[in-house]
DNA sequence: GATATATGGTACCACGTGGTACCAAGTCAA
DNA sequence: TTGACTTGGTACCACGTGGTACCATATATC
């Protein structure tokens, strides 16, 4: 996986390697935990030396929190908020939301990250924060959106915070719990787009088209 | 809130040290983590010595696995089933079960526990499978039971098992996750006796009686 | 009082680590 | 070739810790 070439390109190179190190550190994370991988092991596996990792970052904690920080950015819900005309499209829009959102959270690089940070909660509140605020409030901010705009549309009726957070919680049931305890394994493909389905039609049933 | 008075009791003594220490370790581990508590602190705090310390657990590792397991084995969901004639009955035992699930499980020292479990997951799978087998497992079952038997009595129909998903996803939305992320506060008696009703009648908005 | 056993306190060892300093080798300009 | 500068590699320091050994004291038994 990692580039074996070594093309020696002098463009992008403080980039460059912050990239490499930062997935260096995320792996080595992964495999190990925060407070068992030492930074010289980041930096062997960066190829690096333990001088420039020390200079770009400072210190372990700012590479953790750069780790999840990097990470959380990619799961940023789509602003695009498409048109809802009747029910059938609203639960298509559900059903592709939670298929999307589950495909990319229960990848296990992202369970990782949820797993560090928890870890690091009591420590380190920052690093929960920035997961907090990076990834799981816009999510629910953008599902929000739908929920309301479906409401006006006359497609359903409720507080458009509880029917998100309903909503997720038939998606998820308690998959991300087992996910980070290594009770549950990823789900395939097959049962992401099964639970998206029955999480749709459960919450459309909860709240019928009014009137 | 440590006992202040030495009342010098000599009868339940292997017992009460050990109860002790494991009281002792659990705040510790609470308040700083599983890594960064020494041992010495932890016997510091059970006024013990680090040698009955050892004596007792052999090393710290046990140390973790022994609280999270006692703590564990209180969340045990009771085993009685109760008589299903209707579906208002149906409703009353879901509502009471999630209302005792929920209290339960959000008190800070569970979750502080979840937290630990799932911190040392990677290194230590032992602690989050006996995590998973003496305390969430048992619930799913002891649910998965009431459904069963409101099925078999015609309240509902469904598999059991996506029942008890689903019902445990109303009632858990991401609470779970927002708790040890420490972006949730802990929610009033209140609160979960709103969600505990919210989820039941979501659920039964889902599963209507059949025929 | 004397001997034996248990227990609290703690010094100690071995080890791993975060972070820094330093050296040698490479690069570039003249 | 030479000299200034950069960078990789790593030795090193200071520190904290898991776990053990040891000592001194307290209790028990005779």
């Amino acid at each position: 996986m990692s580039p074996r070439t070594k093309p020696r390109e002098e463009e992008a190179d403080g980039a460059a390697v912050r990239k490499r190190i930062l997935g260096a550190a995320m792996a080595a994370f992964m495999e190990g935990g925060y407070a068992q991988t030492s930074t010289l092991e980041i930096a062997t596996r960066a190829r690096v030396s333990k001088r420039e990792l020390y200079s770009l970052f400072g210190n372990k904690e700012a590479m953790l929190v750069a780790c999840i920080t990097e990470r959380a950015q990619r799961l940023k819900a789509p602003a695009d908020l498409p048109e809802l005309r009747d029910r059938e499209t609203l639960a298509n829009v559900l059903t592709a939301f939670g298929t999307k959102l589950l495909t990319e959270t229960t990848d296990p690089v992202v369970v990782a990250v949820f797993r560090l940070a928890i870890s690091e909660t009591v420590h380190a509140p920052k690093v929960a924060q920035a997961l907090e605020s990076i990834a799981r409030k816009p999510t629910r901010d953008s599902l929000c959106a739908i929920m309301a705009k479906a409401r006006s549309a006359g497609l359903c009726d409720g507080d458009p915070a509880v029917m998100t957070e309903q909503f997720l919680g038939l998606l998820w049931r308690d998959l991300m719990t087992g996910l980070l305890l290594q009770a549950a394994d990823r789900p395939s493909d097959g049962e992401i787009a099964r639970r998206a389905r029955e999480a749709t039609t459960g919450f459309l049933s909860i709240y019928p088209k009014p009137r």
